[in-house]
RNA sequence: GGAAGGGUGACCGAGUGGUUGAAGGUACUGGUCUUGAAAACCAGCGUGCCGUUUACGCGGUACCGUGGGUUCGAAUCCCACCCCUUCCGCCA
């Protein structure tokens, strides 16, 4: 959520950002009804006033009959307004929540194929490899056809050396984000509509995208990115615990309507898969050096893992509606000849922390709100793509990155 | 799932219809005292919104889990919901 003044201060500068965003918000009509809505409030209160000075001259005694008489016709204007108000702020916040974030202006425009390369690393192999969903299945570690008998199409059951794959890449992930300070937590797979709507996730594309438990105001999460945010909702942060960095272990669960098609093969697009997760509550002023930091740490993760990869900035129309700047890291893949999508990370400054009240108290002893920042550390199935593909060897082997073995008792093969 | 109790400011905790935005305490900030610190004492100390002001500020309004209701008037009464604690049941 961006803050009204902001908006009333440059109205054409949201718009314009918001356009290039490819949303369609009508930032005039949303300025309209926030001028209703502020004509509105002044009678209310006006109203209000009136009633409480009526009613304090009465303090502890009877009121006479002409002020209760008074009392009653202040109460029927004032419901009656009220009613309306409240319809107003309806329609005004329900406006002002699809606002997007805005971006800085070195942000390219444009939607995805505008997403601008920063930096390469390693070097991408040319010659052909096996891609990972085949190679899997014919050792029995991937098995998609059992997972869709019980589940359906896009569930899996890993198995043999890739569990241990797993562990040993969290294992690795955490060990590494503790290197820059990161709380491991475990957090609730299940959560409210009010959480999910917290960290901006369109509340209309949830349907989408997010399982939702019949019957009940239970979802299950995307992200961990969600129980996260929602963590410190309503809560002034102590400025000295500043910045709080977690990072967090979980499954997400994703149903990829509409996602079928290409870039979606085997491990890549799957309805469930585990994840690390980032994610920093921090002083306005220092999250754009934050960004940076999970930039780094990312990278430092694939550099350790030896998964040539490349550093990309996300133009505007590729970005969501929470994000003020994002990067994603790309894993060269060999099967395909191509970069795709590995990590991402993203500065969404204040605007998830507006939705759910997180604050703390600056230099000058004010409440502001805190920025919020999140990325990946390490989503499995696609880290998994990315080493069946990248570190297969002679005789259908796959090697295991010299900073994984530790945590598969010395294992350098699979 | 059943029963009982409870949700008040950064924190603890009074408060069952009318100067209660809310006693008291803690914490915090400033001051006195002290070589310094502690202690003691004095003072200050919530937030959102609307309006107003060059500004310090000022005026209004709202907020005592959430949402409704009763009333001239609600933290206080009524209803629904959420959450927490304890006990019972069930269970990894």
């Amino acid at each position: 959520m961006l803050d009204i003044q902001f908006i009333r201060d440059n109205p054409e500068l949201v718009a314009d950002k918001s356009k290039q965003k490819g949303y369609e918000v009508d930032i005039t009509q949303l300025l309209g009804f926030d001028k209703e809505r502020r004509e509105l409030l002044q009678q209310v209160e006006d109203l209000r006033r009136q009633r409480n000075e009526l009613t304090t001259k009465n303090k502890d005694q009877k009121p006479s009959d002409e002020q209760v008489k008074a009392g009653r016709e202040l109460k029927d204007k004032l419901t009656d307004l009220e009613h309306k108000l409240s319809s107003i702020e309806q329609e005004y916040e329900d406006l002002l929540k699809q606002v997007p974030n805005v971006t800085p202006d070195d942000t390219p425009e444009g939607g995805e194929e505008n997403n601008r390369e920063e930096k390469k690393w390693g070097e991408p192999r040319q010659d052909d490899v096996e891609d990972h969903q085949a190679w899997g299945e014919k050792r029995g570690l991937i098995d998609f056809e059992r997972g869709a008998k019980v589940a359906g199409n896009k569930f899996y059951y890993l198995k043999g050396e890739l569990v241990q794959l797993e562990l040993a890449v969290f294992q690795f992930g955490l060990q590494l984000a503790a290197k820059y300070g990161f709380t491991p937590v475990t957090v609730p797979h299940l959560v409210s509509q009010r959480a999910i709507e917290g960290t901006g996730f369109s509340a209309k594309g949830d349907e989408d995208q997010i399982y939702k438990i019949e019957g009940e105001d239970l979802h299950l999460i995307a992200t961990a990115e969600i129980p996260l945010t929602g963590y410190h909702a309503a809560e002034i942060l102590p400025t000295d615990k500043l910045p709080l960095l977690y990072v967090g272990l979980s499954p997400a669960y994703r149903k990829e309507a509409g996602a079928y098609g290409k870039h979606s093969k085997g491990l890549y697009r799957v309805h469930q898969f585990n994840k690390l997760e980032l994610y920093v509550f921090c002083k306005p002023e220092d999250s754009e050096q934050w960004h940076k930091k999970l930039v780094d740490l990312e990278e430092e993760f694939c550099q350790a893992l030896e998964i040539p990869y490349r550093l990309v900035r996300i133009a505007a129309g590729d970005l969501g509606q929470s994000a003020y700047k994002k990067f994603d890291i790309e894993y060269w893949s060999p099967a395909d000849k191509n970069y795709r999508e590995l990590m991402s990370c993203s500065n969404v400054t204040n605007y998830q922390a507006r939705r759910l009240n997180i604050r703390y108290k600056n230099a000058e002893g004010k409440t502001e709100f805190v920025h919020t920042l999140n990325g990946t550390a390490a989503a499995f199935s696609r880290v998994c793509v990315a080493l069946i593909e990248n570190h297969q060897a002679a005789g259908d082997k796959v090697k295991i990155p010299t900073a994984l073995q530790p945590f598969m008792s010395g294992k350098s093969e699979i």
